[in-house]
DNA sequence: TCTAACAGTGACCAATTAGTCATATCTGGA
DNA sequence: TCCAGATATGACTAATTGGTCACTGTTAGA
C-alpha cells in the first residue's frame, strides 16, 4: 500500500523520489475528491469502488493500492472534513469577548462551512447516521465527532460561569452543534436552497439568546443540581 | 401484487376472503418490522432485501408480493414514522395556551417518541440524509418531511405574532425541528445513552427562551423586514 | 370432499461487486 | 541508454444480490 507524506519517517532508508512522490500524492486526493463527490450523491453505502475510481478517472486496482477498504476512505473523509470544520471554527472565533460575541461567530463558522462545502456537510451527515448503526464500524467514525465536540467545549469554557458543571457543558455543545446541523438539514427541505444563507443568521439568535438565558438562570441556582439527580 | 386493507375498494368484485386477508395483512407488517429493525441496525443502503425477509422469518419471495423495490418499502416505513410522531406531537400538544407552553409540550413529544422509539428514529434521521442526494428517488423521501413541517407550522401559528411572515414562521419550525433532531443526534454521542432523557428537557429551554426571545424582537420591527433582503 | 383463488416459497438466473494479480508505465539515477 | 524501485491498470474470479416463476400450502365456499 502507497504511504502518504505523514507517514514517510516512520519508514527507514531513503523511501520514494520525488516526482513518483507526489504522483502518488496526486492520486490519493484525485481518489478523496472523487469519493467524496460520489458519496455526496449516491450516498456512502451506494456507492461503490468502481464508482469512485472511474470518476477519478482511474484504475480500480489503483483504489486498493491508497485504501484497503471502502470504509477506511469513508473514515479519511469524515476525519478530514471534522478538520475542516474545527479549523473554520478556530479561524471564525478568535478575538470573542464574551459568551454571546463567541456564540455569534461560531454560529457563523459552521453558517460558512456548510454553505461553501456542501458536499461536506452531507458527508458528515451520512457520518453522523454510521454512528446510530450496530456495524462495527461505529468506533472508527465516533472518534472525530467526539474530538469536534471536545473542542467546542474547550472553546466555550473560559466564558461559561466557573459554576457550570462540565455535563452542562457538554450539553451545550451538543445543543450548539445539533441546532447548526440540524437547522441547516431542516432549511434545505422547507426552504428554498438560496434562501438558507440569510436564514442561518438570523436564527442563530434563538440559540444565542436562549444559551444566554439558559445559562444565566443556571448561574442562580449552580448547586440545587445535586438534588435534580435523585 | 397483495392488496392491503386501505386499497380494498379500489379493487372491483369481492376480493378477499377473512383469513387470507388477515395472514396477508400480518406479512405485511412483519415485513415493515423486520425492515426496520434491518435499517436501523444496517442502515437502509446496506440491508438486503434477504436481510430482511430472513430477519421476518419470510421467503424472499413473499418480499416482491408485498413491495415492488426495497425503495417502495423505505418510503412506506418513513411515512409511518412521520405518522406516528405527528400523532405524537398532537396528543402531546392539546390544550397548550401560550406559545412557550406549546413549545415546551412540542419538545417533549419529540423526547418521548424518539426514546421510546430509537429505531423510528434513526430511520427518519437515515431518510433526512436521503434527501440530501441525488438519486432520482428525493421526492418519495421529502413529501413526509414537508407534511411533518407543515404540521409544524400549524401548530405553531396561532400563538404566534400576527405580524409574522410566513417566511419566518417556516424558518420557526425548521429551528423546533432541527434543534430537537440535532440535539439528540450529538447528544448521542458526547452522553451517555441513558442520560439521553434526563437532557433533552433542561435543553429545551435554550429553545423556548429564544424563540420567545426572537419573537417578541420580531415583533417590534416587523415591517423592518422588506429592507434586510437588499 | 373438491376446487378456485389467493398467499407464500426458494431454487434459479442474470447482473453487480469486491478484491487480486500479472502486466504496463513511469521515475531518477548510474 | 538501461535498470531498479515504485505507481497504475483492467481483466479476471468468487461471492453477493435483485428479481422471477413454477410450485406448494391455505382458505372458504360449493
Amino acid at each position: 500500500m502507497v504511504l502518504m507524506p505523514e507517514q514517510f519517517e516512520e519508514k527507514a532508508r531513503p523511501v520514494r523520489k520525488n516526482r513518483a512522490q507526489l504522483r502518488a500524492v496526486r492520486t490519493h486526493n484525485k481518489l478523496l475528491n472523487a469519493a467524496l463527490m460520489m458519496f455526496s450523491e449516491k450516498g456512502m453505502d451506494a456507492t461503490t469502488v468502481e464508482d469512485i475510481t472511474e470518476r477519478a478517472d482511474l484504475g480500480k486496482g489503483t483504489f486498493y493500492r491508497h485504501f484497503s477498504t471502502k470504509e477506511e476512505l469513508m473514515s479519511a473523509l469524515v476525519q478530514k472534513a471534522v478538520d475542516g470544520l474545527i479549523e473554520e471554527m478556530h479561524k471564525s472565533a478568535a478575538g470573542a469577548g464574551n459568551l454571546k460575541t463567541l456564540l455569534g461567530k461560531l454560529l457563523e463558522a459552521h453558517k460558512n462551512f456548510f454553505n461553501t462545502r456542501r458536499e461536506e456537510f452531507i458527508l458528515l451527515f451520512q457520518g453522523r447516521v454510521m454512528l446510530k448503526l450496530q456495524r462495527g464500524m461505529e468506533e472508527d467514525f465516533e472518534q472525530p465527532f467526539v474530538l469536534y465536540l471536545g473542542e467546542l467545549e474547550n472553546m466555550l469554557a473560559p466564558f461559561v460561569p466557573g459554576s457550570l458543571s462540565p455535563i452542562k457543558l457538554k450539553r451545550l455543545a451538543c445543543a450548539l452543534a445539533g441546532f447548526v446541523s440540524g437547522f441547516l438539514s431542516f432549511a434545505m427541505i422547507g426552504l428554498g436552497a438560496n434562501e438558507i444563507d440569510s436564514n442561518m443568521m438570523p436564527m442563530g439568535t434563538i440559540f444565542i439568546e436562549g444559551a444566554s438565558a439558559f445559562l444565566s438562570e443556571t448561574e442562580k441556582n449552580a448547586d440545587a443540581d445535586q438534588t435534580a439527580k435523585a
